[in-house]
DNA sequence: ATGATCACTGAAAACGTTTTCAGTCAGCTC
DNA sequence: GAGCTGACTGAAAACGTTTTCAGTGATCAT
């Protein structure tokens, strides 16, 4: 039925060695190579890659473990990982956690029986923490969110620095009762989180921060419930884009003109952030290039396995929009 | 260096053809199981997917073939896929073609290589057309947009009723110079035009639809040279997401309000679409179920090969909004 | 002419599982 | 007690490649 090695092997007369070698790098007679070629044409020989991982041990075969990939900035990311790999002879495996940290457990696991060449993971706090450095025996890149130093090379955003320019303009523009939203899953909302209280700080403000799951959903309850209180904050920093999104319809809700009633600033430059009227000012992440590093960073791990753990901070860029105008 | 299953068959005191069926489905004693399960736990094993793949022929594993994951709907749909195939037990490899036909015809080649137990594909009118009913040897389920009848199962949008029901909607509203831009390499966009003239002609008016490729830019600049022409069209349908963006963009750039110099209706109910003021109308399509329903449509083909081929068309939802109120 | 080197080739082992095949043993039926 | 059945078990044969190992013959230096 199907056609294997050997059928090639015997068309072209010659050893399921020689086709092997033929058809991959090895010592191979220009005349034999092309007899082989011609008997792969004619049988339609499609080499079977289960066995060929098996026999070589290289599985050519990257994970990618992120929290959901219909976040645009996963999406972002993993086309730009899927890119490289394919480019590089990989394929990828997708997976998504929910910010789980049961599912990332099993997805881990998963990747151990796959004998994956390496794992790219957005993990959650919980797990972060959790993985010590030489357990699984995989190289391991994070992206996004990073663990303790020095277990496992990561790309991340200056995660602080973004929030504080965030703070420092809506500062600038005349704001004071900037408040803050943060997701309660990942080190990179702490961050974000720590960059705005310590910018908030710098300029004798209150910091005031409130966290929950970093959603759309969750975003516009959180906040809805804030600007229904007295004393509701002038301004609002989103630690994501779904939560941005989530307030800007939690504003809606409750007719708060942007910015007139309401500042707001947040991360990821999504496109329909700039569609709105006015466009909401945020800190646009290097997507393509957090993917592209993440995966130089695991070739350079799997050339030469005992460089020191290297942690790639990439700088956001500020967009400013009509959302943070002057009020 | 790495726990095979003859290590844990030796650490159990059995042979390995019981460790294998005592760690898949087959006839164990208990206290043997017992005995296996303490070994995998002391030596912790990890089967090895690969060797697992190639003894048994069934790899587990289905493909997913789609133009771009970073559009919104394509990424939904591969979640609704990629949940329905963990949940089975199965991987999922994901490949972006970006509408070339080149790269269609390269992964699908790479498709066999893995001896995938199916795919799941979105392929251009031309793979579409070229694709024969049996020369893969693999199941075929295409989705959103369909090849040549009979050929392979499908799960689609009713388009042509879909474009309708938007012309229907304008014409309602007074609209008369009604344009439409559609993608050019999809099935889908070719039907969504044909719903669009053949509405128009029901109605009495004249077509009047352009083409470019299914993208923002693409859009944004077609989109851009019509309405700067003498005679432009009072309302604008536009064939998917990115391209309803584009056109937004365009209405933007030339100072055109809408709905006041511009109606715009489109397809994809991307939540961005409701945040504009005024939200767009468009049509929903049921992404979750059309990822289900594709993976649905592939389990019964695997079941019963000889099955006659199942086309699912699924309508889609008209979300009125503010884009296409009254001029 | 001899030995050494070189470039290529084929037979067979290996990769880590699952599955087949042939037992073995206990419990039953007559 | 002989023969059957049924439930379990282990040895060994796959699965389809790549890689090792041992040639083979040709070329080259001596």
């Amino acid at each position: 039925m199907s056609v294997g090695i050997r059928d090639v092997a015997r068309a072209a007369g010659v050893s399921t060695a020689t086709v092997s070698r033929a058809l991959g790098r090895g010592p191979v007679s220009d005349a034999l190579r092309e007899q082989v070629e011609a008997a792969v044409r004619a049988t339609g020989y499609r080499p079977n890659l289960s066995a060929r991982r098996l026999r070589s041990q290289a599985t050519q075969t990257i994970g990618l473990i992120v929290a959901d990939i219909r976040n645009p900035f996963f999406t972002a990311v993993s086309r730009a990982v899927e890119d490289a790999a394919y480019q590089a002879g990989m394929r990828v495996i997708l997976c998504n956690t929910d910010e789980d940290a049961e599912r990332e457990a099993l997805y881990l696991r998963l990747m151990q029986e796959e004998r994956v060449t390496g794992v790219i993971f957005a993990p959650t706090r919980a797990t972060a923490q959790a993985m010590r450095a030489g357990s699984l025996d995989f190289p391991v890149v994070l992206i996004d969110r990073s663990g303790p130093p020095g277990a496992h090379d990561s790309v991340v955003l200056d995660n602080a620095a973004a929030s504080a320019a965030l703070v420092d303009h809506l500062v600038a523009q005349g704001y004071a009762r900037i408040g803050g939203v943060f997701g309660s899953t990942s080190s990179t909302a702490q961050e974000r989180r720590a960059g705005y209280e310590a910018a908030m700080g710098r300029h004798g403000l209150e910091p005031a921060a409130r966290a929950c799951a970093p959603n759309a959903l969750a975003a516009e309850a959180e906040a809805g419930r804030w600007l229904a209180e007295d004393g509701r904050p002038e301004a609002l920093i989103l630690s994501n884009g779904l939560m941005l999104m989530g307030a800007v319809r939690a504003a809606r809700t409750l007719a708060l003109p942007i910015p007139g009633a309401l500042a707001l600033a947040g991360f990821d430059n999504e496109p329909w952030t700039e569609l709105l009227d006015p466009g909401l000012t945020v800190i646009e992440q290097p997507v393509a290039e957090i993917g592209a590093q993440a995966m130089s960073l695991l070739f350079d791990r799997l050339k030469s396995p005992d460089q020191p753990v290297r942690k790639v901070v990439l700088s956001g860029r500020t967009v400013l929009r009509g959302s943070t105008r002057k009020p």
